[in-house]
DNA sequence: CTGTAACCGAGACGGTACGTCATGTCTTAGG
DNA sequence: CCTAAGACATGACGTACCGTCTCGGTTACAG
């Protein structure tokens, strides 16, 4: 986890890190997100950067995190239903598009790398997670949800074909089939 | 892809190859199935695997591929609510055992390594959506299936979301939980 | 040494290798001289290639040797000195051409493959040692030479420089350098 | 070039390279000298060592070449013809012992690799050079010299000879064969 | 304003694995 | 029987990236 440490160089540093680790990953995804590499374009030496993160991945998730933060804002067309197709339709998107590959070898890395995992968690899955959250709580308080189903598990019924499909390729990740997908999983989630 | 020579030595070799890289799992994961290890405990040389296999995850994608492919047998209860149910019981079960996480580092090498994709694609995926297809098609046969879910959709409602814990570990992989996944994918999926 | 076997297949075979060696050498020097490429260009197995030559250096000091056999006539000017001189100059021409890159890295590798240095020698050292032999054997029949000296003597004398500045290139091998080092070795050979 | 770094950690890897690369020689010549052996016995890792040599033969010369300094130190008989009959009979002694072997295979091994001639270069035929030349200046400082002869013709018309034998084995270097060649050679040489 | 202690950049280093290359041996099938 | 074709073990190569470490110079804050 970060130490935010609050000196102002620390802090200068931390951004140019994260900063340089943006731009890496736009330009050659994870692969070229080398801790070297962050090192050389931000001007921060190795020894500083492994201060402030565990490894590689760490910066990585952190750096891509923040910058997704509000990539994908949470939808409001009146009904719970609606809210959720429309969010697995903007997650969709989101995979199948340049950022979804970086986002896949992130979520990759963090399997073989137990230190990232933390800060995987923390800049993607939580946020996104309780912005669900927030989505079914709605959905609740309107009745319209099958009576036992936790937010959990609706999350995970919702946007776990989406994160197999993109980790796999097995199948596209069209608007039509994420609309087929989100289809058959709220016939099964909502009333 | 194997090239399936029927040369015998090279038979010999692959065989050497696949096994070495099977104890080397089971032992250290795929951390352990070095190439250098593969080779010293197979017997076979370094140069030899790379004629046979582009890389290392193929060879573990192939060799825990071929292990596990009978791992999971196909459950025949009458029903296809109860086959499919009991299918993703089965599953999650695989997955939270020792087993899981080798599949869960296979498959995130699988993303980096564009080249050991096919292999695990076919060592893993294809056969075990046949094998879902197989009971989605007794489902269409006894018209209890929900009209226009296709088998691909019905098996990325079901697996997705144990594929997305297992990865994440974000949330527990019981019985119990498996069962709230099916049942509310069921739910949407069946009439 | 050669078995010169005189089965008409191994000729032919022989004769193939000797000839593609030839090419190879010529085209990429000893590098090139790879025994695959070799059993590649001649279309004679590599087991084969093993039957008749101890080493693929082997190969090539007999391959460039044979080529290079009638390269260097032996030069009649009428006088000791004249001839002697002209040779070295003959010589010096030689190597520093293409072929003496050629000529320098089969040296080379006949001191690390001791089993090739019989052939680098048969096919290179004796004929020409025997050659300046003659011609030494005519300045002794005409009292030209100081008394006492070998024809191995003499001829290491005139020509070890010559190989000297090959090998390290420390200094040119023009045909000024030639006759200033064959006038300096020859004041001290003959009378 | 040895970049004579003075960061102190640099050079306590090059001393430690050098020391480790001298002891292999001497044990099994350059064939032993490999830089895997290098890296182990100096404890200095392989990238380490390609940062500061460009390759293993590099490292042997500059090992070898280094111990080798000394050895032979210049004669100083009074005379200049019986100071460069002396050195000759030294550098003959040198080639025909254990050290000439080593010597021979680095020679060899400049030829076929470009980048290490520098440093065989700069660690054996500067030096050596640089000696006899200073003795030819001591001849020429007495008149002893015919004129027109350069050090550097000298050295090769002395010296060549004896790397010619040594390199191809074609006749011994004992010291009546040095004691043959240099009296011959210097007789061309010095009035 | 200045001393001093924390902090930093630069980058060398050991380690581990990678994927490639050429050698010389050995096997198989075919003429 | 000898061959072409080529698979194989061996062993070294040179490279990449990781995460640790050492060094000497800066910076920031306290006295």
């Amino acid at each position: 986890m970060p130490d935010r440490t609050t000196h102002p160089r620390s802090l200068r540093a931390r951004e140019s890190v994260l900063c340089a680790t943006k731009e890496l990953l736009a330009e050659g995804g994870l692969t070229a997100a080398t801790v070297d590499a962050i090192a050389a374009r931000s001007g921060v030496s190795k020894a500083t950067i492994y201060k402030h993160w565990p490894s590689r991945t760490a910066i990585a998730a952190e750096a891509f995190g923040r910058e997704m933060a509000a990539a994908i804002p949470l939808p409001d067309t009146g009904s719970a239903r609606g809210d959720l197709a429309e969010q697995v339709r903007r997650v969709s998107r989101f995979y199948s598009g340049e950022h979804g590959k970086v986002f896949a070898q992130l979520l990759a890395a963090s399997v073989t790398d137990p230190q990232a995992a933390p800060y995987f968690r923390e800049y993607f899955l939580d946020a996104r997670r309780r912005a669900i959250a927030e989505l079914w709580q709605r959905a609740t308080d309107r009745d319209e949800v099958r009576p036992g189903i936790t937010a959990g598990t609706a999350t995970d019924v919702l946007f776990g074909p989406l994160i197999f499909r993109l980790l796999t390729g097995h199948a596209p990740l069209s608007e039509e089939e994420a609309d087929a997908l989100s289809s058959a999983a709220l016939d099964g989630l909502l009333r």
